[in-house]
DNA sequence: GCCTGTGAAGGATTTCACAGCC
DNA sequence: GGCTGTGAAATCCTTCACAGGC
């Protein structure tokens, strides 16, 4: 039943939950899917038929409860829990991932990182002592890790991804600048600033007279 | 005639020119939409109908040339130029922006930085000095930048973005938590990794039977 | 009067399937 | 025989528009 809904839906989601989150702290008590959708660049209708997957969340006449929806919303997405994460690399890109602050107050703990280079290996970064690479399996398969992130040169990327679906990993959020390959139930993200650069470029060429 | 092509199409290209880059890399000089399409987890299908929408490329009974196809890819993206690249906010997730290496090597070169924070005006990041938030629209005015990048909290990304837009940047890479408006004739990219994770835990929900 | 929830319509995107060419 | 380029079909997604409830 649930299985039919479409992945733009569930990928739209988090943003409403996002802005319900901020109208919240704000104060706000009621909101009206236009005025949601305002706040986002999104049609009203557009948030009605998404919502409509999960239930019947509003009232007519006057909108949507935001803590209520809010409620709601991470109950479905499943943040009303705390998910393990391990990374994967803890080069300069990784080591600004497992320091960064904002995954752990969303529910995102990270529990593990992990580094071939046995110069990392040891080291302490925000707080998680990096284990050698070679411990990525035993350790997987003696803890709960929901989330791989994955955050190594692009030509290993595919081997550490299939050692992380082999160990069982569900969902992965990729760095490296490739496309790994994944069997089609396991979720995965792709992070990725020069692709979303280079796809703007065109865009811009346009803008400025579509020729040279 | 350009302004047709549906942005998605958009989207992808920077994919298929990565996967050539690789394959050039390998000394490959020539590939059908069938192994493209494995190698990216696409439909050849799609490929060839994506590409068909810029010209005739490929060779029956062959496939398309690969170094020729990059070319060309790289020409229709824009990214035979060189591009400059601004960074506003020189926080933690800034700094890591502006010291990562992957930028120049595809032609995005970072020309300035700046953060509100006085503590941080004049230290040098990366090669380059950090400047005052207040020196952003005399910048911009003065230099072309093409590309902002925004890593700013998300309570000042939206007037950041208003700035950029008003001094006249046509794209934006925003990693603020939030999602800013922009007219509908400014490019806007966002990187989110709480955001991506966030629609993950769905499916690791769904997968674990459903209910919980 | 205002706003939701939703079938139905419309639009966009993907896939099919095949003519044409190497 | 293999593969592209592409209309047509199929699918997917968004928007419309309105009945129904507050």
């Amino acid at each position: 039943m649930a299985l039919e809904i479409p992945e733009v839906v569930i990928n739209r989601l988090p943003i409403y939950a996002r802005a319900l989150a901020a109208l919240a702290e704000q104060g706000e008590t009621v909101v009206s899917s236009q005025a949601l959708g305002q706040a986002l660049d999104v049609t009203p209708a557009q948030i009605r038929k998404d919502l409509s997957y999960f239930g019947r969340f509003g009232k007519q006449g006057r909108g949507y409860n935001v803590p209520g929806l809010l409620t709601r919303l991470r109950e479905i997405l499943g943040l009303d829990r705390q998910w393990h994460v391990c990374v994967v690399g803890v080069g300069r890109l990784g080591q600004a991932i497992v320091e960064y602050g904002g995954f752990g107050p969303q529910g995102f703990q990270i529990v593990a990182a992990f580094d071939a280079d046995p110069a990392m290996v040891g080291r302490r970064v925000g707080g998680i002592t990096v284990r050698a690479a070679t411990e990525l399996d035993g350790f997987l398969h003696n803890n709960r890790v929901d989330i791989g992130v994955v955050a190594v040169p692009a030509a290993v990327a595919q081997q550490v991804v299939d050692q992380l679906v082999k160990a069982g990993i569900r969902a992965i959020l990729n760095y490296a600048p490739m496309t790994p390959h994944v069997p089609r139930d396991i979720s995965i993200r792709h992070i990725d600033p020069v692709i979303a650069m280079q796809s703007m470029t065109f865009y811009i060429k346009l803008a400025e007279g579509g020729g040279k």
